[in-house]
DNA sequence: GTTCTAGAAC
DNA sequence: GTTCTAGAAC
């Protein structure tokens, strides 16, 4: 339990479990890419805003790793479109669709196993944001089905070992979890601190997707998946976007998002 | 998803 | 005057 020194209200602070996987043992990181991994530093302030999160770099594929996911990339070549979570269909060079260069992009790539590769969220909205993605192409949440069960608790046992790999997994709480209604094509799972400490988080939209229901739990989902077959997402979750913005930790309603990422210092005092 | 910017809010 | 948001464009 902490308290909130701005509104005086106790709040308990939920920690992703540390489930030890016998699968991570026999998985392989991606050469170059040695666990912890880098992040930027802050010095003076752990809320300093220095932009050094984002990274520009091009995103063509090596020989060797377009040789080695051939598949992944007939399915997107064969396909030339792809479902949005809207039900629209949006062409490969489209924005939406940028996650499948991404992933496909060895400077990109910090983890890969057979069935997932992990990349750094090219505009992370915390210290930490890692995204899990399935090599198989799955447009979103609403294309899942029992048979992808297997698929999902992989993704989960990973994520969790990347929260068990970061150099700040004990001072920091974890949330993984799915976006009902995702802006990119291609099932992803974020892994995400909580300090949302990150000139990336921007506006509203951004700190309601990580914080309201909008942001579903990858056990809620693989737990709907086994008990239902599908995942549904409640009528109205869209709208949670445009929420007044809410402290994830006390609740306390702030007016701005500057107001917002003033709060936050208060719960993770430098 | 991000960037840009008009205009609302202060 | 500046800060900040929200919607269009990409």
């Amino acid at each position: 339990m902490i308290t909130c020194p701005f509104v005086g209200l106790s709040v308990r602070r939920k920690r992703t479990n540390q489930l030890c996987c016998p699968i991570f043992s026999q998985l392989s990181w991606v050469e170059g890419q040695k666990p912890p991994l880098k992040t930027r530093s802050a010095p003076g302030s752990k809320f300093k805003e220095d932009g050094s999160g984002s990274r520009k770099r091009p995103l063509e594929m090596s020989t060797a790793d377009k040789e080695s996911h051939k598949e992944a990339a007939s399915v997107k070549a064969a396909k030339h479109t792809e479902e949005l979570p809207s039900g629209r269909s949006e062409s490969v060079g489209h924005w939406s669709q940028g996650l499948k260069a991404s992933m496909q992009d060895p400077d990109m790539q910090v983890y890969k196993d057979d069935q997932v590769v992990v990349i750094k969220d090219k505009y992370p909205k915390a210290r930490y944001h890692w995204l899990v993605l399935p090599w198989v192409s799955i447009a979103s949440l609403k294309a899942l089905r029992k048979e992808h069960c297997g698929l999902l608790r992989h993704m989960h046992g990973v994520a969790e070992q990347m929260v068990q790999q970061c150099p700040q997994a004990r001072s920091l709480d974890f949330r993984s979890g799915y976006h009902a209604i995702p802006s990119m094509s291609h099932v992803h799972l974020h892994v995400i601190s909580q300090d949302f400490d990150s000139s990336c988080l921007k506006n509203k939209k951004h700190w309601n997707s990580f914080t309201t229901e909008y942001f579903i739990n990858s056990q809620d989902v693989i737990g709907m998946l086994e008990s239902r077959g599908r995942v549904t997402v409640r009528e109205g979750t869209g709208d949670l976007l445009k929420a007044p913005l809410r402290c994830h930790l006390c609740r306390h309603q702030l007016a701005t998002i500057p107001a917002l990422k003033q709060h936050l210092k208060s719960h993770f005092p430098s």
